[in-house]
DNA sequence: AGCTATTAATAACC
DNA sequence: TGGTTATTAATAGCT
């Protein structure tokens, strides 16, 4: 179809090959946003000219990913699965050990014992029999330092405070200082705010639902 | 170019649409084709019919998937990325959890205490404390438990071992009977096996170093 | 699936 | 690139 008939083989002349390529390229986009229209097909062209310049058709009413992806569906090929599975297991792992991390949690909480034969509930109640003494011990080395550090504050500040009221004598007037320091903090930090701690496995509790990858169904439970 | 000019808009009669998608397509793979050869380009066209129907055209010396890459470069739109970008956030919330997790276990352990003041060691403690009373409970119900078991065994097999030796003596000959369970197993495990509990946080470290994906670092640390 | 009148694409030219 | 035109190629309507 032109001014004379040509054989389909590659067109050494580098211009009349970039002329060629130019107008076949437009004349398949037509044909392929025909074919779209005409025949209501979703059609995909991607194509690279030999000096690597780059053009795409996409049919409207869809794009290129969709396309992609219905393509792997259909050739049964997903490119990417080697890379999604890999992920994938990472998850179901994580999640694995996330399940069992809050099932030691509970079992140290004293909750779902119930799976536990003798052996394993002996065990436990050791382990947490060393735990509590080594919180207490912490306890103690806390309360203790704390106290240590207000005691010496207020010395500090009793000091400050003779200083002061020397300096007060040797001068003519003399004033009286405010309270140097809440001492008894300590104490009452020690005595309110009860079974705080309490509260620490709730935040270990995420909302993962509604997280999904597409085909691959990755919800967290 | 046919016995008639048509309108390009979409052919309402379902199997004039289907014959002339059929013939159309064919027409565009072979302009394909040609292009391919005489322009040495790289041509990738996937289609889908109204009906679903998938073809797909790709270059000799190519194919779909490197094509695609091609396309990914050339648009600079990696299309996996924000999948790749929602599967890492939830890689990474599931790591932190499980950071968390184990340091949790870890303080319940009697570790790492350095961090929490005295208000949290107080509850920690008293957490510890009731967790403890609830292992100790239900190991007594535990060995309660197995214990009255074992007495109803053996006294179900003495009785049936009395039996056995009436009916014996009914018969001319007395034969002596095997012993008829091993009543003294759970004192034996009541002794055994100590601090067996203290292994379940090992299974919890999970090693997974040396997991990438590719362009995305996605080490679990 | 074939046939063919007709339209559409395009090779060679500017 | 973009336009013109002689010519070939694609295909609409029919069988």
């Amino acid at each position: 179809m032109g001014r004379g008939k040509i054989e389909i083989k590659k067109i050494e002349n580098s211009t009349n090959r970039q002329v060629t390529y130019s107008k076949r390229r437009s004349g398949i986009m037509k044909k392929a946003k025909e074919l779209t229209v005409l025949c209501d097909a979703d059609v995909s062209i991607i194509m690279f000219s030999s000096t690597g310049k780059f053009s795409e058709y996409c049919s409207p009413g869809t794009d290129t990913k969709t396309v992609f992806e219905r393509y792997q569906q259909a050739t049964q090929t997903n490119l990417w699965s080697t890379q999604y599975e890999k992920m994938q297991n990472t998850l179901n792992h994580l999640k694995e050990i996330n399940h069992n991390l809050r099932k030691e949690i509970r079992q140290r909480i004293g909750e779902e014992l119930d799976g536990m034969d003798f052996k394993e509930l002996r065990g436990l109640e050791q382990n947490l029999d060393e735990a509590l003494k080594s919180v207490r011990a912490r306890k103690y080395h806390v309360i203790t330092t704390q106290t240590d550090t207000y005691k010496k504050k207020v010395k500090n500040s009793q000091e400050a405070h003779k200083t002061l009221l020397h300096e007060l004598d040797d001068a003519v007037y003399g004033y009286a200082d405010e309270d140097p320091g809440n001492y008894d903090s300590s104490l009452a930090l020690a005595h309110g705010g009860s079974n705080m701690y309490a509260y620490r496995v709730q935040p270990s509790q995420p909302n993962l639902h509604g997280m999904s990858y597409g085909p691959h169904d990755l919800r967290l439970a």
